[in-house]
DNA sequence: TCCTGATTATTGCATATGCAACGATACAGG
DNA sequence: CCTGTATCGTTGCATATGCAATAATCAGGA
């Protein structure tokens, strides 16, 4: 029986990176899931709300990553839960308008803070190799692999 | 209305390491997938079984970070499909003992190269940053954040 | 030997996910 | 004005996921 090829997972960037974000989310996930019932894909919604302006459902898709359907769960839950106002956009009816509700901009002032103080937290972690890193995850991120 | 402090998303580091990951296992997932039916979960588990040995389920958990049900579920399906044998271990009878089936072992003559070859694409990508990007990984593995 | 407590893998179940299909709306060209 | 085409958000559905509960097995001590 002829022998595999030498292969080591723990060497296999794809591998070591789904795990190193795994990580990096768990921590932050976990304690927004049991403080406020905050999913990370409700998190990058209510982000991405947070910068102003009439967002909607395609917005969501194409600037923080959530694919439609689950974009459109996520602000559902967030509507329902009342941190979110989602309308119909006047200008143009096949689009929904979403923004932040009093309720979620209160909710947002206690977890942004704490968002920059993990992000703090892991620039004290990696100063060293900072730069390089974004450099490496800026290439991941523009490159068409 | 007070207003939020700034926070800027693609700044943030367990945002952007998901999306790399995502990025980075995308490509290879769904060509292992199209071509073979194997999942990322089927793949990790393969790999560690193709290093050689008894291997149970705790293992994978412990060794490929595999949750053990999903490690469990993934070995059903290797074993259903043929590449993997799944048989009670002799010594301990609580343990299964996986090993690759000669057709795993096909399987893996071929996927391992293409692994390798995919690793080397990558390895000229990120030349630069390469071997900070290793550090800042193993700082990130290694902490308990 | 016979309990008791640990360890291991599997499974039940509730929820999450991604894709495709759908209905509603907008728009351009005739 | 009409008609066909494109875009947008939601939902149906099949599958995946994670957690908790369970059954089987082991190890150690009374």
């Amino acid at each position: 029986m002829r022998d595999l090829p030498e292969f080591d997972l723990s060497r296999f960037l794809p591998y070591r990176m789904t795990v190193a974000a795994e990580r990096l989310s768990a921590g932050m996930a976990r304690r927004y899931r049991a403080e406020f019932g905050i999913s990370v894909a409700e998190w990058r919604v209510l982000v991405h709300l947070a910068d102003g302006g009439e967002v909607s459902i395609r917005d969501l898709e194409a600037r923080v990553n959530l694919e439609k359907s689950k974009a459109s769960r996520a602000a559902a839950r967030l509507a329902a839960d009342g941190y979110v106002t989602k309308v119909p956009n006047a200008q143009d009816r096949r689009l929904v308008s979403l923004s932040l509700s009093d309720k979620g901009r209160a909710l947002m002032a206690d977890l942004i803070p704490r968002a920059l103080a993990f992000q703090e937290r892991l620039d004290r972690l990696l100063a060293a190799e900072r730069a390089a890193l974004d450099a490496a995850l800026d290439a991941i991120l523009t490159e068409d692999l």
